[in-house]
RNA sequence: GGGUCGGUGGUCUAGUUGGUUAUGACACCUCCUUCACACGGAGGAAGCCGACGGUUCGAAUCCGUCCCGACCCA
């Protein structure tokens, strides 16, 4: 506890706690059992070597359910990975260092991609602190160390023994800019402006027949035609044979129900392969192979002329040939949805290759996706569209460098594939020779590595597993996944399916999903569109606690949200008003302050400790959800307006000036309520609270304290404290409108209420600054009946259909004479169609106002339940 | 084409187990320097809660149709 600055400073603060924080174990995982476990599996970035504000908002729920939980009691494990392995780190090292990766060794190669992720991750590490992330560095992981890589092995080594894992010749996606393979999950559809050409193919001992295609380039590769077996056009010529232009080839032509009748001509070319329902077509009627396409993406010399030639360039030297030759009857231009390359944007092939696959059972699947809560809950379904609509096995492996190898050998005399054992890895099949001698099918002593190597969704399809000490310990789920609805598709369902097949479990219990952050346009952040803002110039311009503030209340999680500087300067201003607050409270309480034993509190003190009480609950019950938007509304909520609007005001008086007493009370509830306040706040403003904190008498750091537990009070003193709030700020109000110093004198006032109820009007007569008076009652002055309110939540149901003609009778009579009545009655009466109908006293208030005229220094104010008079 | 989410004062946002007077922020206007705070306080203007229809005594909230936007999938 020391002397409290007047105002507060986030740079020097956020810096000092930054430094505090590293040098200590706040944060740290004690894996203790006596402690329920909250173990993170967060997202091992890609080192891009920049932390972008999207990648901000999904670490700020991370961070800020880790440090709820550790209030909480929960012993907390919020780990860092980093998913390093892949494709655009190797086209940045070829790049940087002006090479083609096949010009050097693998391991050199290697090697310089280690040493550049290491660099980017530095960066990213460094906002990280900056944004006051807890995370536990001791539980650092890259996919790159043997250490992890050879778990990544180790599980493949397991999913293969349990015939989740298998090498096979089947159609897949390709590259060819990557020069790879990749899954369904890494190819995007794009539409595009494309040309459909119109083509004759002579028929042979048949008339001619012609088809409609985008993509003459594959002409070479043509095996069949296809027709829908419902086209009248083409009822009798299933079976005819046609002559491929330019190529020669004969195909045939054949009925199928996927063929779209209204495109084109409605007849179609089937070739190898120009997209997934020609793979389904090849399959279905038995049709020839004729790949055409090499890995590079170019003609091969199945293509005649054409060979050499790239697909683009193919494209228009076949469409002029064929225009020559006068096949080509017409083109349009047309829409078509083009499969791309995710990293790079290159239209994808579909090429058949020896590959490593992943069996996707999609049961599976969904039956752990389903055990696990999904917040918000409609992003289950988008796991279970994409699961759902799965139609290839998972391929997994990539010919490629950087990443984890695929631990196998082939057998140079009989071809025998052989997997390592898990004893082995974490093993190089490249440099390394398996542990098995000689080949179990011939004898073979010869052994060829395998060079393909894993997805590097392999790596971190494993993360909960390897955060939480698998294969050592035991799997249990853990709790939390955070990620963004992006890579559902990918991280989240690669991650069920691998746990499920590895552990027979779910991942983790609870799956929170972010948005995505556009900027303050309401547009995807660009460069180009000039709303791009990083997390650093927000930081530099307001502190990282308004920052994580605007980010939790951008819109609840799951949403996306838009970057607005309005809700970082508005959080910056409640900064502002806590310091205040601290600054305040620190001048009225001191080491002796918490030990205060049984505080003599006023109506007042058990006001404020009570609703602290509610808060701390209904926060905390948000926090559990993940609802941080709700949770921090509602604690500034309770402190700027509960806290510090009514409560200091009402204290002020016997805190500077009370008996002993009856200012310890005050200063005990003060302490009580604002140390409790910075702890709800401090998931959320991780500087601030600790700077106000280490001004107080308390003890460590707010991020060990223990969430807020207070005794509920008694509802009748809260309700008593409550109205002398109310009172205090409508007279506080009218001294305003009226142009008055808050501190103005008055001569007095006069509470009126309907019950009995001993108000304590010692705080109160110091804050209006006048002695107070309490009646059970009605005021002595003249007061009309204007108005009637009436109670529609009351009245609607007991009349039902009759609801709108008794309202219409209440509000055509005169409010003078409803008084009467129900002064005399206790309700009203009227006549409804001959039938009479009673209207009890809670379906209306009569509303009141004093009579112009009167001519009197009184004022009449109304405080929810209380009239209050106000003499000058 | 299928699916999901959303459309609330100028801007962003809360509220949807139905209750008639819709939350807060930012911006704007007016007033107020009072012993934590003018980065404050008190107040004001500003909304046909996307449109239409339905259910109901009563709809931002429930149902239907449509329009618009975002995203996912084909």
């Amino acid at each position: 506890m020391s002397e409290v600055p007047d105002s507060y400073d986030p740079d020097a603060a956020e810096q000092k706690w930054h430094e505090e924080w590293a040098d200590s174990d706040v944060y740290s995982y004690d894996d203790d059992p006596e402690r329920p476990d909250y173990i993170i599996d967060t997202p091992p970035p890609y080192p891009t070597g920049n932390l972008h504000i999207g990648n901000a908002l999904g670490w700020c729920y991370m961070d800020f359910a880790a440090r709820y939980h550790r209030l909480k009691g929960d012993d907390v494990l919020f780990p860092q990975g980093w998913d390093c392995h892949g494709l655009p780190t190797e086209v940045k090292v070829e790049e940087n260092r002006d090479i083609h990766r096949t010009e050097v060794s693998r391991e050199q190669f290697r090697e310089w991609c280690i040493e550049h992720t290491n660099d980017q991750i530095g960066a990213m590490k460094e906002t990280m602190g900056t944004l006051g992330f807890s995370q536990d560095w001791n539980h650092e992981y890259r996919t790159m160390d043997p250490d992890y890589w050879g778990e990544t092995q180790r599980s493949f080594v397991e999913m293969a023994s349990d015939g989740y894992v298998y090498q096979d010749e089947h159609p897949v996606n390709w590259c060819p800019r990557c020069e790879t393979a990749i899954a369904d999950a890494e190819v995007e559809n794009e539409d595009h402006e494309g040309t459909l050409y119109y083509i004759t193919f002579e028929g042979v001992g048949n008339d001619d027949i012609e088809i409609a295609t985008t993509r003459p380039e594959l002409l070479a590769a043509c095996v069949g035609m296809a027709v829908s077996p419902d086209d009248e056009r083409y009822e009798d010529r299933i079976g005819d044979t046609f002559e491929v232009p330019l190529f020669g080839q004969e195909v045939e032509l054949i009925a199928d129900d996927d063929v779209d009748g209204d495109f084109g001509t409605g007849a179609v070319m089937i070739c190898t392969f120009g997209d997934k329902q020609d793979v389904d077509w090849w399959v279905e009627h038995d049709l020839d192979l004729r790949p055409v396409f090499t890995e590079d993406g170019k003609l091969n010399e199945l293509a005649g002329e054409f060979e050499g030639q790239t697909i683009d360039e193919a494209k228009d030297a076949i469409a002029t040939a064929l225009q020559k030759s006068g096949h080509l009857n017409d083109e349009e231009p047309t829409e078509q949805s083009v499969g791309q390359c995710w990293r790079c944007d290159t239209p994808i092939e579909i090429l058949s290759k020896e590959q490593w696959f992943v069996r996707v059972d999609q049961e599976e699947i969904l039956e752990q996706a389903q055990a696990v809560e999904w917040f918000p809950e409609h992003m289950y379904s988008r796991l279970e569209e994409w699961t759902e609509g799965m139609e290839w096995d998972w391929v997994i492996s990539r010919q490629r460098v950087f990443a984890t190898p695929i631990p196998a050998w082939e057998c140079e005399d009989c071809g025998h594939v052989h997997i390592a054992d898990s004893e082995e890895v974490p093993v190089d099949p490249t440099t390394d020779e398996p542990a098995v001698e000689t080949c179990i099918e011939c004898g073979g002593e010869s052994w060829t590595g395998e060079t393909d190597v894993m997805d590097t969704w392999m790596d971190s399809s494993i993360s909960p597993l390897y955060v939480a000490g698998w294969p050592d310990a035991d799997f249990e789920p853990v709790q939390l996944r955070e990620q963004g609805h992006d890579i559902i598709r990918t991280w989240a369902f690669y991650t069920i399916l691998r746990t499920a097949a590895l552990e027979d479990t779910i991942p983790w219990e609870d799956a929170l999903i972010n948005g995505m952050v556009f900027g303050e346009d309401g547009n995807k952040m660009s460069k180009s569109r000039d709303n791009f803002v990083q997390p650093e110039e927000v930081v530099e311009e307001y502190g990282a606690d308004a920052f994580r503030q605007a980010m939790a209340l951008g819109g609840q999680p799951g949403s996306d949200i838009q970057f607005q500087w309005k809700e970082v300067t508005s959080a910056s201003r409640f900064q502002t008003k806590v310091w205040n607050i601290t600054k305040f409270a620190s001048g009225h309480v001191d080491e002796s302050t918490a030990d205060i034993t049984d505080p003599a509190y006023r109506d007042a003190d058990e006001w404020i400790l009570s609703k602290c009480a509610r808060v701390a609950e209904s926060v905390a019950e948000d926090m559990e959800e993940y609802r941080f938007d709700s949770a921090l509304r509602e604690v500034r909520e309770f402190v700027w307006h509960d806290l510090a609007d009514d409560y200091l005001e009402l204290v002020k008086g016997r805190l500077y000036e009370g008996r002993p007493g009856e200012r310890k009370a005050a200063q005990h509830a003060l302490y009580t309520a604002l140390t409790a306040s910075l702890r709800m706040l401090s998931p959320f403003a991780p500087f601030i609270t600790e700077e106000a904190w280490s001004h107080l008498p308390t003890d460590g750091s707010v991020h060990n304290a223990a969430w807020p537990e207070l005794p509920e009070g008694d509802t009748e003193t809260e309700r008593r404290g409550e109205l002398i709030a109310a009172v205090a700020a409508t007279v506080r109000g009218w001294k305003s409108d009226e142009g008055k110093p808050l501190n103005a004198d008055l001569d007095r006032i006069e509470v009126y209420l309907d019950e009995d109820l001993p108000l304590d009007t010692y705080d109160l007569a110091d804050t209006v600054n006048g002695p107070v008076y309490v009646e059970q009652g009605r005021p002595n002055i003249e007061l009309v009946p204007v108005d009637v309110d009436i109670e529609h939540s009351e009245l609607g149901p007991a009349f039902r259909d009759q609801a709108g003609a008794v309202i219409g009778k209440l509000e055509a009579a005169d409010p003078a004479e409803l008084q009467a009545e129900l002064e005399t009655e206790g309700h009203v009466e009227f006549d409804l169609d001959g039938e009479t109908v009673t209207v009890d006293a809670e379906m209306f208030d009569i509303v009141e106002e004093q009579r112009s005229e009167s001519g009197e220094e009184v004022v009449v104010l109304e405080a929810g339940d209380a009239t209050v008079l106000v003499v000058e």
